[in-house]
DNA sequence: TCCAATTATTGATAATTTCTATGATTATAA
DNA sequence: TTATAATCATAGAAATTATCAATAATTGGA
């Protein structure tokens, strides 16, 4: 039962008259009757009654309009949906990102600018994101870059830089900056050596010969910070994290040059079709 | 959109595989790959991801495969629906009746048999019936014979026969049959002459000579019996609406031969398509 | 780097829709 | 009742469209 059939059918059923019907439809009349005949083979049971000049639905013939006219409505609000996405008045985003607080201000904006559009940020090692992306689980990832590969593309964002966090009564809490020697001086509380931060903080050092010993080594931000509140030592975080807390127990101190810092970029499949809502997450993150 | 494409697509959408796709719908694979290309160009939007061997839905196909098994849905609704008419588990018939009487048993058994199917009877003059079904009101008409007409068939169902209905406490109450030639000389309660019931009794008495003298004339039978009721005079119904009251204050009398009657028929438009629903009524008053 | 699997492209063929011209039927008015 | 105009149906030709077979291009995996 073809779509274009239906229409057809609508038009007559509308009109009760297959001259007008066709005028309508910018067909001729011919065509129009031996289509509505198809119809009516293809149905098993004529849908009007055609006597002389009159012609009349029959049972089965307003049963079809009934259903006809909802197909049509399904097929309007199709393309009416489709359209709302390319008007980015609805849209799904589901970006892996290697710590939610590299873009939590740019969810933020872009969320109120366009509420419709679902976000699904989920917190992810580089490598879970790659995979993502490759089997399209993912549309974006947040990563720290370099980030090599054939069908990736990289899109440089920002440098994230790291910043020293100690408690407010420590003697470095005034400081306009700290130098990475006297950060290895400090007891310090860090991420373990697998994790992207510490290896940037002891990248930095090792440029200068130093070696950072810290006094404890955990996996999270959160418990890191709660170390430094209770003055168990300081903590090297992004500068960028830091900056969201509002934790008055805490003082963000930065780091005189060379400042550790890595580049954080987008990166996205290279052969991958970029609808609307992706394209105007890109622009938002890079305007 | 065709409703063909649509099928293609929800293949695609259900296998993510064109090859596999093709082969479910018997079709070749460039065949299926150039039908989709064509549905995106009507969309505006791609409907798959294509990276090399895996594809995946983009969110416009996501939405559009949601309305199209809806279409779908409505589709196979409207073939069910209409086959419930063939199997008479639904249907309408509309009737035009010049006395509901007529055909009250038929109606109370046919409606037993199919209660899916609406039964809508109307009480017309003949006159009404026939327009109605000129003008396609009316299925069927059930009406007194003969009802000439070029595009009407008519049907002859059973002769409706007048008799006599006096006060249970009148002398020929319990009389086995009365003559015309005795009725004429009874105190009468009766229909206009522009009533058939009237015509029928009185053309019967005027083939011997007499002439009626009503001391009333109502329009309806109900009024009539109430003067029967009453002891006003006698009436003359058809014998088959008597049959229908329960009314232990009356006695219905038949008349002797000649016995005033007239062809009750069952008519319909000659060129019109009669659907299972009209056929099955047809069987059923004339089986 | 090659192989197997998959989708895309191309040109020919088949099927289908549409048109024009005309026929048949029927309401409407003279 | 008989023309007349209006309407739907039919038939054959033309245009469009879907389909196929063969093959190219691409890609994921050994």
């Amino acid at each position: 039962m073809e779509h274009r059939l239906l229409d057809y059918f609508l038009a007559v059923a509308e009109e009760l008259h297959f001259t007008k019907a066709a005028d309508k439809l910018g067909i001729t009349q011919p065509t129009l009757s031996h289509q509505i005949r198809l119809l009516e083979h293809e149905v098993g049971t004529p849908l009007f009654h055609r006597s002389g000049k009159r012609i009349h639905l029959t049972q089965p013939g307003m049963i079809l309009m009934e259903h006809a006219r909802r197909v049509i409505h399904e097929l309007e609000q199709a393309r009416f949906e489709i359209g709302e996405l390319a008007g980015l008045k609805r849209g799904r985003l589901r970006i892996g990102c290697s710590g939610n607080h590299l873009i939590t201000q740019a969810l933020i904006s872009f969320h109120r600018q366009y509420p419709g559009i679902d976000l699904n940020v989920v917190e992810l090692a580089t490598d879970e994101t790659h995979e993502g992306l490759l089997g399209n689980q993912l549309d974006l990832g947040v990563v720290f870059l370099p980030l090599e590969d054939e069908q990736l593309v990289s899109l440089p964002l920002y440098d994230e830089e790291l910043a020293l966090i100690v408690s407010r009564h420590h003697p470095l809490a005034a400081a306009a900056s700290v130098t990475l020697d006297l950060l290895a001086a400090l007891p310090l509380v860090l991420f373990q050596p697998k994790f992207l931060v510490r290896q940037i903080i002891d990248t930095a050092c090792a440029a200068g010969g130093l070696i950072l010993k810290p006094v404890m080594e955990l996996s999270t931000m959160e418990s890191q910070i709660q170390m430094v509140v209770h003055n168990v030592g300081g903590t090297v975080l992004p500068f960028s994290y830091a900056g969201t807390l509002r934790n008055p127990d805490i003082a963000v101190v930065p780091f005189a040059e060379p400042i550790p810092r890595k580049k954080v970029g987008l990166v996205y499949r290279k052969n991958m079709y970029l609808d609307h809502t992706i394209q105007a997450f890109i622009a938002h993150l890079t305007h």
